[in-house]
DNA sequence: GTTTATGTACAACAATGTTGCAAAAATGCA
DNA sequence: TGCATTTTTGCAACATTGTTGTACATAAAC
């Protein structure tokens, strides 16, 4: 399926109206193909309005079209969800890997192990691994 | 050991001079005894300069009294790092855990299971939890 | 095309974090 | 204790990041 249309189909499933500045948010992370921060973002689209640009991510966030990945840095960072997420459930349940070399914070296929603590009730987990990337350890 | 005392040393053994501002903060982390925001700190002690407090924490973290708690929300949370901690080393191989509904951020004991991706050289993990805390889920 | 719900742009504000620097305090030593 | 040295603080100014209100523009539905 052409990118475009691919967008459309996204945006169309969570009920968010097809907008320029959506469009150019989906397509960048499509094009770059990894987690995204705020500030590179905004770097890519110059010109669009940083309310917007705020406002756009929320939609997305709450809509399950992206994902925040926590990280300690204060810098928050976004990863293109699954399909299967939307506004009531979101899928979080892989691990990230921050490099301390590069940067670069992707999202890895793997599933965060199941942990239980006793008297706690576990709902979410969110596993953050730092080291060195693929391309940086070679 | 009385409790001045013991902050005394954790601030010697580091190679921090003792000053009020330091003394109330790390103060405050033992009266608590859980994780704090900077927010929380700031209400507590009320009339401390605000840079100041930041440089303070930002000490504490570089020379591991305190470790950041990676948060999606934003809001950095400041733990206490085991006596074992340095400036060089940092061992924040314990889980955290989020209280979906006090809000609450705890270190937990657990260590993080260890987790091997092929190419990658895995050097850090942390693993934050969320749901009902205990309290919370009783 | 007209209507209506939704999203955008701009301005103004709020919160959060940083930098430079002079004054103050903590430490080490005579 | 008194003095020199080094570190830390307090303040002002700035930078960055995120939020709110509102009039206008646009997308979707009819
Ligand atoms: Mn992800
Ligand atoms: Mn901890
Ligand atoms: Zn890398
Ligand atoms: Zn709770």
């Amino acid at each position: 399926m052409a990118r475009y249309s691919k967008i459309k189909n996204i945006l169309k499933s969570r009920n968010l109206r097809i907008t320029d500045g959506r469009v150019d948010v989906l397509e960048f992370f499509f094009r770059k193909g990894k987690t995204l921060s705020i500030k590179e973002i905004q770097e890519e689209l110059k010109d669009s309005d940083r309310v917007t640009l705020y406002r756009i991510l929320n939609a997305f966030t709450e809509n399950g079209v992206l994902h925040k990945i926590p990280d300690d840095s204060g810098q928050v960072t976004f990863g293109l969800c699954h399909d299967t997420c939307d506004a009531e459930d979101h899928n979080h349940d892989h691990m990230h890997f921050k490099c301390l070399d590069c940067g670069t914070i992707e999202c890895l296929e793997q599933q965060v192990p199941e942990v239980s603590i006793p008297g706690y009730q576990v709902k979410e987990a969110n596993l953050i691994l730092k080291g060195l990337c693929k391309s940086c350890a070679a």
